[in-house]
DNA sequence: TTAACAAATAACAATCATTGCTAATTAGCA
DNA sequence: TGCTAATTAGCAATGATTGTTATTTGTTAA
């Protein structure tokens, strides 16, 4: 996902309006790693401008998904999260704290099973521990 | 997924019973490469039982797949899928029609990124163009 | 700078998938 | 066959997300 800077200048150009509310998610969103939900986000937008509504989170969100800036990826945790990181990456996500993390895979795999079948785009979801939950569990 | 049969026996030993709602989804979904959701398998169920209700067959996808007998997956299609394929393999989804493939991966991709995460379980959703779809697009 | 217009916001209702609850029914065993 | 616990159907409730709309607010052009 681009500055809070650039985004404004390319909703402008898109024809949509930079209001504080959009500013201030392109900055809750810039640099976050923590794959946040909907709802996540709106609670922390609260906390900075309250009164903001969920749906105009939502509103934002897929905005700036169809504009390519975000990723939405699903990993059963019920919600839709959001990845401002858009390069070609997979997720990994602990089963003890649903803390989602990113992960570069070397090689595309290879298929079987699968004729007359052109992929355009595959996403890995791999399930496990974390580092901090398999000492937890350790220690018990 | 087992036999229809051998779920019978393998429910009776688990303390549950067999009903004929049940037979009828053992049935229903026994080889069935369609990954259905569970209002699919409600439809098809009421064509033979009608009345059958849709809590019933929710109930009966949640214990068949503690059992282990199904696996619960989600591609994006806005609810679970099932399938009785449990197998170790993977699917690819098709954006025109949104029908779900099995898959299988010859060598599990190799990580990069991931210091301290022990993964005990990985997903791959492919998305693409089945055949069909990439014929219907060629045509117009 | 301001007027005008289109877009965004907030609030609320509605939807969809799924789960919770419960009275009435039924499978399976003694 | 009769008992008892499990199951069913129906309906309410939940959680995530989207639809709707009156009001407000950016943005642009005069």
């Amino acid at each position: 996902m681009r500055s809070p800077e650039e985004l404004t200048v390319a909703f402008r150009s898109a024809g949509l309006k930079v209001t504080p509310q959009r500013q201030l998610l392109f900055r809750l969103l810039h640099d976050n790693s923590s794959h946040p939900t909907a709802d996540s986000l709106h609670s922390a937008a609260t906390e900075v401008m309250p009164g903001i509504s969920l749906r105009t989170v939502y509103q934002t969100l897929t905005d700036l998904t169809q504009m390519g800036e975000l990723q939405s990826i699903e990993v059963g945790s019920g919600s839709l999260r959001f990845d401002p990181n858009v390069s070609d990456h997979h997720h990994a996500v602990c089963d003890g704290c649903g803390d989602v993390h990113d992960v570069y895979v070397s090689k595309a795999p290879v298929l079987r099973g699968l004729d007359d079948f052109s992929v355009s785009d595959a996403h890995i979801v791999y399930r496990g521990q974390c580092g901090a939950c398999s000492a937890l569990v350790a220690t018990k």
